[in-house]
RNA sequence: GCGGUUGUAGUAUAACGGUAGUACACACGGUUGUGGUCCGUGUAGAGAGGGUUCGAUUCCCUCCAUCCGCC
């Protein structure tokens, strides 16, 4: 048993990297691997926190950044932090919100110094600088924090322009450690926020190495792995997976942004990863893709326009106990909030039961026929 | 019955004497740290018959249907 102040690994795969521990924040104790769906604007689309409670949803990730722009975190801040404005009884990260360098609508340039940002609601110039975002993220008083970094474009974008972002992720690592630290130098370890640093690097191996050097240099509580799920193959965002990770300590905590795929999921727990997020599972249930047992089930189909059958014959959740694909179908058609939230509501039921399943599977050593079996499946 | 109107994809519409577009719907992909209303690709059309013309969806005639008005 590794043992640290804040991660602690449990079971190890004997085949694979794969490995169950528990992170310790300053709301409690939460068992990894886990998924965490996304909760932007404090709430996961369509989904009460009585629901994500009902589903142990062990955690969700808020945006400082677009909190922020909508006063959400003063608000948040009133109410002693975004787990008491929610109601929700898990762990609460926070996103900086560097990845919204991605967001044409708000996103205006960044320079050394920050980000800077155009808010939609007035028309006012924002520079989003480290030390700003860690107040912010500090008010907002999630459990985990995560740095400010520079997100690249992965399309039309040359190496040197990576290696820039490489570079100013790094820089702003350091100034967010210090500042972080400053702000929470008069509290006890155990009600500290955690902070997690970003790697970035494209899918070049040597940005990578680079970028993680720099910032493990800096001793984070854990480690994020940026800038995947924007058009790189598999192949290409694993290979690098298994690098930045043999380099990583492994008694912290690992963390892949912004990936929520099954398959990409249990990969990444193959190779030793224990955080996830991703805005997949609840922007296609609201679309119409819904994950199942037996693979990727598109609702939308005429097939099912009179399918009394569960989503997932296999599947426990309420959704799947007591409506019929023909009336998702419908109610999502007619773009009825109903036909979203009952997707939504069984997307996350899957991924987390997924996980869940995957930790038992470790526990018994069988983790690599459970991520066979679900390849098989999503084949295609 | 008389006079007129209008007939273009499943629906709503556009342009044109010379490759018939668009939107929605439908089908199939995609969706990965903002975007409850997203993106891409595809199937599918001239009411019927005749005339003029090198060529007619377009101009002309008849029929059919439609809607409006009058009796």
């Amino acid at each position: 048993m590794i043992n640290t102040d804040i991660f602690t690994i449990t079971h190890k795969d004997k085949k694979t990297s794969a490995r169950i521990g528990i992170l310790q924040t300053k709301k409690g104790k939460v068992e990894t691997p886990f998924f965490m769906p996304v909760a932007t604007r404090g709430s996961v689309k369509t989904l009460t926190s009585e629901e994500l409670k009902q589903m142990k949803v062990p955690a969700v990730i808020s945006n400082a950044l677009i909190l922020y722009l909508r006063e959400g975190s003063i608000i948040a801040n009133k109410f002693g932090g975004i787990g008491k404005f929610m109601n929700y009884n898990g762990i609460n990260f926070t996103d900086s919100g560097g990845f919204q360098m991605y967001s044409p609508s708000i996103y205006l340039k960044s320079t050394k110094e920050g980000v800077f940002f155009r808010n939609p609601l007035n028309g006012e110039k924002i520079l989003m600088t480290p030390e700003k975002n860690m107040e912010l993220q500090l008010k907002i008083s999630s459990e985990v924090a995560m740095c400010l970094d520079s997100m690249p474009m992965y399309h039309n974008t040359t190496k040197t322009q990576i290696e820039d972002a490489v570079n100013k992720t790094s820089l702003w690592a350091k100034r967010c450690k210090t500042h972080h630290d400053t702000l929470q130098k008069n509290l006890s370890k155990s009600k500290r926020q955690l902070l997690f640093g970003i790697i970035q690097g494209g899918i070049y191996s040597d940005l990578r190495e680079t970028s993680t050097k720099e910032i493990i240099n800096l001793d984070f509580d854990g480690y994020s792995i940026g800038g995947f799920g924007l058009g790189e193959t598999i192949q290409e965002e694993f290979k690098i997976v298994k690098q930045v990770k043999s380099l990583l300590p492994e008694n912290k905590p690992v963390y892949l942004m912004g990936i929520g795929n099954p398959v990409e999921i249990l990969k990444g727990i193959e190779l030793g990863v224990d955080i996830f997020d991703s805005r997949m599972p609840t922007q296609n249930a609201r679309r119409g893709t819904l994950f199942t047992s037996e693979g990727k089930l598109r609702i939308l189909r005429e097939a099912c326009k009179f399918d009394k059958g569960p989503i997932d014959k296999n599947c426990k959740c309420f959704v799947c106990k007591n409506y019929s694909r023909a009336f998702i179908r419908y109610q999502l058609i007619h773009d009825e909030f109903t036909g979203k939230k009952l997707a939504t509501y069984h997307n996350i039921y899957y991924l987390t039961k997924l996980i869940e399943t995957a930790k038992e599977k470790i526990k018994q050593g069988k983790f690599h026929e459970l991520q066979k079996e679900v390849e098989e499946k999503y084949k295609g």
